[in-house]
DNA sequence: CTGAAAGCGCTTACAG
DNA sequence: CTGAAAGCGCTTACAG
């Protein structure tokens, strides 16, 4: 810049000045500094520099789950992501998507890592209890919203009432579904080619008003078809980032450092307490297809187990493969149920719980925008929605 | 910095020496720093300083399409995204989704916006030539590699031959499909629930041995049912960034100016024009899976069309979803092919040139990596792969 | 409307 | 193993 200012032979202040357009400039001057900067091949000023002086870079530290690969395998948080992008785009704020070592527990190497990141704060999905990556970007003191998890003092937080949501969800469906809230089954979605996985039994519900008393109604079926489900495979992706696989006792649930997991699967739990279910917890591990698929194996595993609850939709549609895979009638034999509301659960017409994804994405970086603005933004609590459609 | 080298009584580029664990300390007067540091609330080394001084800030910039809320809506985009994310986390590089105003076309405000970024390389993926985003990216003379579109003088391109693989689709669906090459239609995939959509016609198709041929080989079928198709309906979603939307002439698809949309319609109609069929141009003039069915509605208005070839899978979702609506036989009146192989495509049984997504996005961002070290990548030619399912 | 000056926060080459 | 010094590229408050 200074090569610039000194050729056209003005000072860099008027270089600068005629990029920044701030209009302190007469429309000659900055012409003839910009075709002084063709010339001698000047790319314009520097992010870094500009960043330093200004204090702002106009980016946004994004963190999504702890494997940014493993989120962009998942619906939910692509919808998620869609959100932020979209308040991004709007208000011409970058999105750093920030990498941190994956499976290394070093602190340090992981705080180094989001030190790193210029961006003027932190947008954090769904991230484990005490993860160094967020304690990292905390410590920078710069503005920050977490989506859903995790909670952590004075931040502001996205989320939603995941345990009473899941808790009534699974209420609804041991009780055969409440009244007036399920979804229409078996009709084309608007968004999708219009394929609908209705099971044989896809039809076969008890009339609303009659299911309202929860559980103990059996629908007269055909083999082990009941609407008053029995045994229940509550499957859950992750609780905590230490690769446990399989069945999960209380002290496990209790000690879980992933905040939705936590309260989606105490919420389940309830829901089978209330009605007097048996329920069995099994975690995936992973996030990856096959991690849920092995999940879903193991829960069918359980003698005579008639329902499937998962914490999330992507796990429940490894499930519902599953299932199919083996030949078992769902909901006929298999109750699913999924979490989260994603456009694919509703294509293939599974029950879930939808939260409204985009908004979650869109609220939190407004929030996070307004706090860098030294705004002071207020958490918030979005509702949720059962969505009834054939796996129940 | 300054701060906590006074207080610990140490030189500022001691401090720094404690952070970047150059090990050009000793650990008793690095904790010493670090102890000082938190009592005096330094929150470690600011990326924009380090980001000035190293001439490094170790993300790229990424640019996905002209709307990235439109690309996290389309899944060829999303598994590209995740190749680009792979290699990133594993070379602790972030990825930075840069905004630029969208629909404005004042190349002023655009390249200015590209400028802001932080970012040590730009990977650029399906830009309509000459979009003047991706000129500011090239003005910045940073290392730059492209992905499909626009094609750049000296720039690195990673691609597939997308006028090829889409002529070899037509020639093979409006042949009756070539022997051997199919994939299993109305068979549960692997990662998905596992449901197919396989139409009434599914079954149908004439042994692979005799449609070698070509055309006027009309299988014998309800109304309108032939291998032979004689109507195409070429169905995309952008040629240029206009706004147009509706039928294409010649002229426009000569003008295209998105690479990709023109070679893979082009292709098409080359296979058409070979095999005899007539076609019709039709361009959705956006990316909202709306725009999509009204594009796909217009196609069908067209007299005696038996066959749709979409630019993208995401379009050809969306024409089996009118389609489905309108309760059109698929692919018994018509047939639909796609292009891009997601994994949906291969939920639904879509027909579809299988690219390889992820690796895509892995190659290019190896590239740019390889470029920012100062090598010098190669452009490379990805192979495409023929996927006949159950809708055509 | 334009310029001179200061300083944002760091890291590194060099010297000891 | 540690320190003194320089400078990366910019923008802005101030003066004229």
């Amino acid at each position: 810049m200074r090569d610039v200012a000194l050729a056209a032979g003005v000072s860099q202040a008027t270089v600068s000045n005629a990029y920044t357009g701030s209009g302190r400039l007469s429309p000659g001057r900055r012409e003839h500094v910009f075709a002084v900067a063709r010339e001698l091949g000047y790319p314009g000023p520097s992010g870094a520099g500009r960043s330093l002086r200004t204090g702002r870079s106009g980016a946004v530290g994004v963190m999504v789950t702890d494997a940014l690969t493993f989120a962009l395998e998942d619906a939910a948080a692509v919808e998620l992501l869609r959100g932020i992008a979209a308040v991004g785009e709007a208000r011409e704020v970058a999105l750093t998507l920030l990498p941190f070592p994956v499976g290394v527990d070093e602190a340090a190497a992981v705080a180094a890592s989001i030190r790193r990141g210029v961006v003027d704060g932190f947008l954090v999905w769904s991230m484990p209890d005490g993860h160094p990556a967020v304690e990292a970007a905390a410590a920078r003191r710069e503005p920050m919203v977490l989506i859903d998890g995790p909670r952590l003092d004075g931040v502001p937080l996205v989320g939603v009432d995941d345990e009473a949501a899941a808790r009534e969800a699974g209420a609804a469906v041991l009780a055969g579904g409440p009244g007036g809230r399920r979804g229409v089954a078996a009709v084309a979605s608007d968004s999708g080619p219009g394929r609908v996985a209705a099971g044989p039994g896809g039809g076969r519900r008890q009339v609303p008003g009659l299911s309202a008393g929860g559980r103990g109604q059996v629908a007269a079926g055909p083999a082990g078809e009941a609407d008053g489900r029995q045994r229940v495979a509550v499957l859950v992706d992750r609780l905590s980032p230490d690769g446990h696989t399989g069945r999960v006792d209380a002290a496990r649930l209790r000690a879980a450092r992933d905040q939705v997991a936590r309260e989606r699967v105490a919420g389940f739990l309830a829901a089978c307490d209330a009605a007097g279910a048996e329920a069995t917890v099994i975690e995936a591990g992973g996030f990856s297809p096959r991690d849920f698929r092995a999940a879903a194996s193991a829960a069918l595993e359980i003698n005579g187990v008639d329902a499937i609850f998962a914490a999330t939709d992507a796990v429940a549609l490894a499930a519902l493969a599953e299932l199919s895979e083996r030949g078992v009638d769902v909901p006929g034999q298999v109750a699913v149920l999924g979490f989260d509301g994603t456009a694919e659960a509703a294509r293939v017409g599974l029950s879930t719980v939808d939260q409204p994804l985009v908004e979650k994405g869109s609220h939190a970086m407004r929030m996070l925008l307004a706090a860098i603005e030294h705004e002071d933004p207020e958490s918030l609590l979005l509702p949720t929605r059962l969505e009834l459609r054939a796996t129940t």
